[in-house]
RNA sequence: GCCGGAGUGGCGGAAUUGGUAUACGCGCACGACUCAAAAUCGUGUGUCGCAAGGCGUGAGGGUUCGAGUCCCUCCUCCGGCACCA
């Protein structure tokens, strides 16, 4: 007999395959579409360790599962190639980051043949190749030229918006816009060319502004909250550990805000783990609360209204002091030189602004304690009794969040009761009084304590939308995620497509000039000033273009869209693939990614979706993740640590079938488990068994039903477990099918090759070999997945298992179907049974058909 | 602090709607083959006990004929968010 010798046969097969292009999926079948994604790796130079593929095997054997269903399956691959990881390897080995995502490319893409994976590489994509983020900008160019309509609740042209201010003004406008300004169509087309650019960027989906941002001195750039984490000493880059701290630039920002209440309902029908669907559901943080306005009044002139965010309220009649963010506009005023004499103790307040911005954020919240001011000199009026409170600014009220401004509850916030404690302010419970007030609230009875939940026939939604009605305030939600910052001080990114002159006016490129390819400079070193290398380019200066690049992100926000016609140069895709392919099926990836690029590609896809662009309203139907396979020390696998295992040793010692086998029998595919030098030996002895049983395998060898029997409920099983991602327990029934199989003298060819099949995704090599082998001349990679039969699965005899009060006491083979009595009579003249039932009655029978008797005796 | 997930042999882990706890694999022990070893094959392997039998799924209680699975209280670990009004 010939050896298994898995280098050979691998080798074979990859090649065969590859030039059979047996893996190509078609744009033009009416066969049944099923795309399976694998979320696209960052080449970053150190190569794959073990834990890479495990998620890419899980998806491969799901692919080609579903391939052999009878499906014209997607399941591409490609690269994910610019931005900080690419950048950080390029500058670490001094060379250009071009030539080392080429060089990373080439190490990847090997490693990923070795392990058998069944990709069409026809499709693969590179977010830097100029073909592909020519549509990267493109859809940049689209979400820049866009405004939300809250009305329609889409996306819609800037034009649009244009038309309507030259019409009829800003009054009647319902859109998401960080601009409270309104004005007439008179006074928009007395408008100056800067001043109308600088009012649309306030209504724009990609908007310029100023803002603090996470700047990373080390990195030479701005991050994003979703790569930052939590150092020891405060705040750092996810990637290399550098410390952030704020800064205010100017930015690029995507108002991915507009989406926030699409993006949280969506999550409802997707098919994701509760876990990432519930990091999702935190990040974009909807708070359902109401917008009150509190008159502002002043010492003299006229009084101003200042609306505060709160939850409660119904707890109006306990705030007995306001406080605005320090940086809330109002404070910004009333400090001004213009306003000298507003506030009765301006020199304080200034001070304590300036003590804030001295701190870095690490500071401000480790600190912990709250800080904060009087403006001495304003009160503010509650509407609900018309009593007169302080107004106060503090450092625990955020100027991005709600209204920048709140009323403060001591007795029924902790944070305000804190503060009010150190500031001796006043604490008193949440009453509405007999007289209610202002107010008309349609409650019975003396009055009634808030917090102790007594309503007095009202129920706190009702009362909390009452007082909301009647103090002239709206029922509002306000969300934490903030927009997102969409530029990058450095050099490897794709380029903004925008040019700006030297009034400051900005024009987007036109759609024949794009790409908008990125030159090549000297130097693309970041400058560490918080400039783009690209302003060191006198060409590229000359032309006044955006020397900010875009986040790593951009690319992989519609990558899986490119995948469905990579090639095409006349559109981003072309609508009839778009059609056909609809959306990912199933998304395999890592779980790290829940804030990041599995956010904002829902967000590009809806914007997408509101332009008709694409036709479903979810990227990504289905999601697995797969757990991180540590290192034998059960540490992450790091060169720190000196645990990493390449699979490249792996494929050499014990084969890519072992791999694969090996990866998915380790465990539950979501669980993060470590690699066991020890256990790979059991899947390379599965396979090695198979290829002896080969032997005893013949055509004119008889099957029983038993075997019959049990080889089709593997398949049965076999089958769910892989439409489940339970490849775990799919291993485990084929290895118990081969426990039977070597009982037997011989294996009937045909009952062998059906567990060919279903082995076939994972272990594609060497059951390949087989199949031919035995002669056949077709691809088993391409033969139909086989059918459980029900006839066969049906047994004759089953086992009964009989407790007497609860406890196994005995078991026995029985014909199927008998009835209670005939069970009984039969179990009760059992010896293991008669024992215990002897000399005693029995009280009660529970009878589990086919399965099981329970005898209660005393 | 808040939210989410999980605790099962020496190890990785199985266990439809409550119905044989520890499938499958690793490891270990003994045996066969061998001059010997490796490889391979066979048998055994939760725990106490000579046995009958008892006890066993993080801890304690409950529901039930019967609980790893359901309910209550608690402990531990992992992940996410964190002055968001």
């Amino acid at each position: 007999m010939k050896e298994y010798n898995h280098l050979d046969i691998e080798k074979k097969w990859q090649k065969k395959w590859v030039t059979k292009k047996v893996y190509k999926a078609s744009n033009k079948s009416k066969k049944k579409k099923y795309y399976v994604l694998d979320m696209f790796p960052y080449p970053s130079g150190t190569g794959l360790h073990v834990g890479h593929p495990k998620g890419y095997i899980g998806s491969d054997v799901f692919a080609r599962f579903k391939r052999m269903q009878g499906m014209n399956v997607l399941h591409p691959m490609g690269y994910d190639a610019f931005g900080l990881p690419a950048e950080q390897y390029a500058l670490e080995h001094n060379i250009h980051p071009r030539k080392a995502v080429e060089m990373n490319i080439k190490t990847f893409e090997k490693q990923l043949h070795n392990i058998g994976l069944s990709f069409d590489w026809d499709r693969k994509v590179n977010t830097t190749d100029p073909g592909f983020y020519k549509w990267t900008q493109w859809i940049f160019l689209k979400i820049y030229n866009s405004w939300y309509n809250k009305d329609t609740d889409k996306a819609e042209p800037i034009e649009n918006l244009i038309k309507i201010f030259e019409k009829e003004g800003s009054k009647k406008i319902n859109a998401v816009t960080d601009n409270r300004a309104s004005f007439s169509a008179e006074e928009w087309k007395a408008m100056s060319d800067k001043d109308k650019q600088d009012m649309l960027m306030r209504y724009r989906l990609a908007y310029e502004g100023y803002s603090d941002v996470n700047w990373s001195p080390k990195l030479g750039t701005v991050l994003a909250n979703d790569e930052i984490v939590d150092g020891p000493n405060g705040p750092v880059s996810e990637r290399g550990g550098f410390p952030v701290e704020k800064k205010k630039m100017r930015q690029w920002f995507l108002r991915i805000t507009a989406y926030a209440d699409r993006l949280l309902t969506g999550l409802n029908g997707l098919d994701w783990s509760e876990h990432i669907k519930e990091i999702q559901r935190n990040w974009i943080g909807k708070s359902d609360g109401a917008e009150i306005p509190f008159k502002i009044v002043f010492k003299e002139g006229k009084p101003g209204i200042i609306p505060v965010f709160t939850t409660r309220p119904d707890t109006l009649f306990g705030a007995t002091y306001m406080v605005l963010s320090p940086e809330h506009l109002w404070v910004t005023l009333a400090v001004d030189d213009d306003h000298i004499g507003v506030l009765d103790n301006r020199e304080e307040v200034k001070k304590y602004i300036e003590s804030l911005k001295k701190k870095t954020r690490e500071e401000r919240i480790e600190g912990k304690e709250k800080t904060g001011v009087e403006l001495r000199g304003i009160k503010a009026i509650n509407p609900a009794n018309n009593e007169e409170i302080p107004v106060w600014i503090a450092d625990y009220v955020l100027a991005d969040y709600g209204t920048g401004a709140i009323m403060a509850v001591p007795a029924s916030d902790e944070r305000d009761y804190e503060f009010a404690k150190k500031y001796k302010l006043p604490i008193r419970e949440v009453i509405i009084p007999k007289d209610r007030g202002n107010l008309e609230l349609p409650i019975t009875g003396e009055g009634f304590l808030i917090n102790s939940g007594k309503f007095n026939g009202l129920s706190s939604e009702e009362c909390k939308k009452s007082i909301t009605k009647e103090v002239g305030g709206k029922i509002v939600s306000k969300y934490k995620m903030r927009d997102a910052i969409f530029a990058r001080q450095r050099y490897w990114g794709e380029p903004i497509p925008l040019m700006h002159d030297k009034n400051g006016i900005i024009t987007p490129l036109k759609e024949k000039d794009l790409p908008l390819k990125l030159p090549e400079v000297k130097s693309y070193m970041p400058t560490g000033t918080g400039e783009s290398p690209l302003a060191g380019v006198s060409s590229w200066m000359k032309k006044g273009f955006e020397t900010n690049t875009m986040p790593g992100w951009a690319g992989s926000s519609w990558y899986f869209l490119r995948y469905m016609d990579p090639k095409n140069k006349k559109a981003f895709v072309d609508k009839s693939a778009i059609k056909y392919w609809k959306n990912v099926d199933m998304y395999v990836g890592g779980a790290e990614h829940a804030t990041g690029h599995l956010l904002y590609s829902r967000f590009w896809h809806k914007f997408l979706k509101d332009y008709g662009l694409v036709i479903t309203e979810e990227p990504f139907q289905t999601l697995k993740n797969q757990g991180m396979i540590l290192g034998p020390d059960n540490r992450k696998m790091s060169k720190r640590w000196g645990n990493i295992i390449n699979p490249d040793d792996v494929v050499k010692n014990y084969g890519a079938d072992t791999l694969r086998v090996y990866e998915t029998f380790m465990g539950p595919f979501e669980a993060s488990l470590p690699w066991s030098t020890d256990n790979i030996i059991g899947s390379r002895r599965f396979l090695d068994r198979i290829w002896r049983l080969t032997e005893r395998v013949s055509k004119k060898a008889k099957s029983t039903p038993i075997f019959e029997s049990v080889l089709h409920k593997t398949i049965k099983k076999v089958t769910e477990d892989i439409d489940n991602f339970a490849f775990n327990t799919a291993v485990s029934s084929m290895m118990i099918l081969l426990n039977e199989m070597e009982k037997m003298e011989y294996v009937k060819q045909s009952d062998f090759e059906l567990f060919l099949k279903i082995l076939n995704p994972f272990a594609p090599h060497m059951t390949e070999e087989i199949w031919s082998m035995f002669g056949h001349k077709s691809f088993l990679v391409l033969e139909a997945w086989p059918k459980a039969s029900k006839k066969k699965m049906e047994e004759l005899e089953v086992k009964f298992i009989i407790q007497i009060n609860g406890k196994v006491r005995a078991e026995t083979m029985l014909p199927k179907g008998l009835s209670e009595n005939v069970v009984l009579e039969k179990i009760k003249a059992l010896p293991d049974v008669e024992k215990w039932i002897m000399e005693k009655e029995i009280k009660k029978v529970i009878f589990i058909k086919d399965k099981l008797v329970n005898l209660v005796v005393f």
